[in-house]
DNA sequence: GAGTATTTCGGCAACGATTACGTGAAATTT
DNA sequence: AAATTTCACGTAATCGTTGCCGAAATACTC
């Protein structure tokens, strides 16, 4: 089993100098044709391959970037995943993923090994649970280009993808209230979650802008967790209270399976004693029953769009880079009364 | 903003040489513990971080996987996914990632790259297009320590993490027939697959163990995309026809919610009129209505095994290695007749 | 106090590749 | 035929680290 093939084999097997060689399969000018030939002839030969630790080193660029996010088997963003790699792949970039499952220290540990390694950029969508962005400021201070995906700064001159929560929010609460909905409770994530609150902005604003008041006995907030089981029992909650909700809007799509569940239970039917509304169009919502009508996040879209904008920032240009993602309902039955 | 600091801008800010530095930071004997604590202080001051790439190159060896999968989007592999970058994390390694969408030439690509870049090994899935596993050949030709997830080739030497497909489908089976259910179709995946060939193995074994007839007029094979519409499609058929099924095993998921479409729209109760099993466990298993009955695949658990696989092999452990995980089947409401 | 051990450090050559520069021979010009 | 240009290739420095070897300087032994 001999070891992996260099520039010196090449040269030693074909009495040439590793500069001759280098130059030959670098489509370099000055070299004769017949050399040319005869070294590709054999790198082939000998399944030669370029060292890229050394060519990164030497010529200092390292076709490699980082992506941390918080979870890889949540969909939406194991979408954002598939755009990156998509475009990634068209540029000849490595993608090297990390996952910090919502936790700073692991998430600074991961910036901490991309940098090590010389990826030339990062994407990152930030854990919500680091508050004062502490881990932003290490990658400032570490000098990575970066964008942000998904979980903004507030911070103006960071590039930055991201979703019109709010926007969503107030179109899933807007179309509630136009279907004749008059109760209508929020299921929000948990408490400091800056997605959460941007929907629950939205719930707001949308109630007030039709007149309708802001009922604080009708909006619950979700465990830390933000599954079904969250939604089962903040809902039946509600259903069982005395101000009965007649629509409740949910933060996620997994909350909002867990409202299906105690509507069940409580012998509730959807949409006609009950509308849900969801958030992301994850895979599950086309397939409850009735189909949950749901805010779309253009997982894919978003992932190439922050790739596109690394690049950008690689190539130097230093303009503001950021765009939000318009906010889309995908209206479906778990919210229209049948008349 | 100054560029990265290296061995050499410590050493000379503190008039020592870079070998010095080198062994300071690196723990070694022979250093004094007063220059030793300078250069660490130092080395903390400029904020150093070794540059891993030149470390690698001198090492020959470079803390860092491949993991190619056929795409990451698809809830199974991204828990593989994620079971391998708990223990790559653990292990302090990083992890490349590349999605292969099924198509051979781009798992070349990715192979390829993954060998330039000089990955210390490889964990794949291998897309199951590529019938005469060039691309395994290919790994193999150039000396990568690799390990096998879900699709195993024939080759007995592979070290593999598999899972028993078959045996799932056979508890499937099983299960439908003692639960009294006597026409039980079968929707395949994709002709040519091989992970559907065994599940549809499991299932005829299963069938004649019992003394039941394999009835191929019960049996179809969905289009590539093995999706929600196949299900749908097919299982409407299969309803419509003169041999009209009273259970349906299907080769995934998403297919069984297309059935769970089809017997809504033709108003056949579920599980009364049709069961319904499906394969894998995904995340809509748990939220159809009625919940769906299903066989669980530990993606987590397979990631995990197959990361440690993959260290055995490279601290020289050359004995056979190898893990075919159980099958396990998760009885719902989809299956079981109210009596 | 001469010889030996030990401690602590610097020099240098790698790792595999790229590239600026120089050089000899051939080809071209004058 | 001398001068100049062009061509094709080799030499050597470089990227940031590591590790072998050896050299001072100090400490220890008899």
């Amino acid at each position: 089993m001999p070891p992996r093939t260099r520039l010196k084999d090449i040269a030693e097997s074909l009495n040439v100098s590793i500069a001759t060689v280098s130059r030959a399969l670098n489509n370099k000018f000055d070299i004769n044709a017949e050399t040319r030939n005869a070294i590709l002839k054999k790198a082939e030969e000998l399944n030669y391959r370029p060292n890229a630790l050394a060519v990164s080193l030497r010529k200092n660029e390292n076709f490699t970037i980082g992506v941390i996010l918080p979870s890889v088997d949540h969909y939406f963003f194991s979408t954002v995943l598939k755009g990156i790699m998509n475009k990634a792949h068209q540029a000849n970039y490595l993608v090297i993923i990390g996952e910090s499952n919502h936790n700073p220290e692991r998430e600074k540990e991961l910036i901490n090994q991309c940098a090590t390694h010389c990826v030339t950029g990062l994407i990152i969508s930030l854990a919500s649970t680091d508050i004062n962005h502490e881990n932003l400021k290490f990658i400032k201070s570490n000098r990575i280009p970066y964008v942000l995906v998904d979980r903004p700064s507030k911070n103006e001159d960071d590039t930055f993808v991201k979703y019109d929560d709010e926007g969503g929010a107030r179109l899933a609460t807007e179309h509630l209230i136009a279907q004749g909905y008059k109760k209508i409770a929020m299921l929000k994530g948990k408490d400091s979650c800056s997605i959460s609150e941007s929907r629950f902005n939205g719930y707001t604003k949308a109630l007030l802008k039709r007149g309708m008041a802001v009922d604080h006995d009708l909006i619950r907030s979700s465990s830390a967790a933000q599954g079904p089981e969250d939604g089962y029992f903040l809902s039946k909650e509600l259903l069982l209270s005395k101000k009965k909700p007649d629509a409740i809007f949910c933060v996620n799509d997994d909350i909002a399976a867990g409202v299906y569940q105690a509507s069940q239970e409580l012998n509730l039917n959807i949409p006609d004693d009950l509308a849900v509304v969801g958030y992301s169009n994850s895979i599950i919502s086309k397939h409850l029953s009735p189909t949950l009508t749901t805010v779309v996040q253009p997982g894919a879209d978003m992932g190439e769009q922050a790739f596109d904008f690394l690049q950008q920032i690689l190539i130097g240009n230093s303009s503001k880079l950021s765009r939000t993602f318009d906010a889309r309902l995908l209206v479906r039955e778990s919210s229209c009364k049948v008349i």
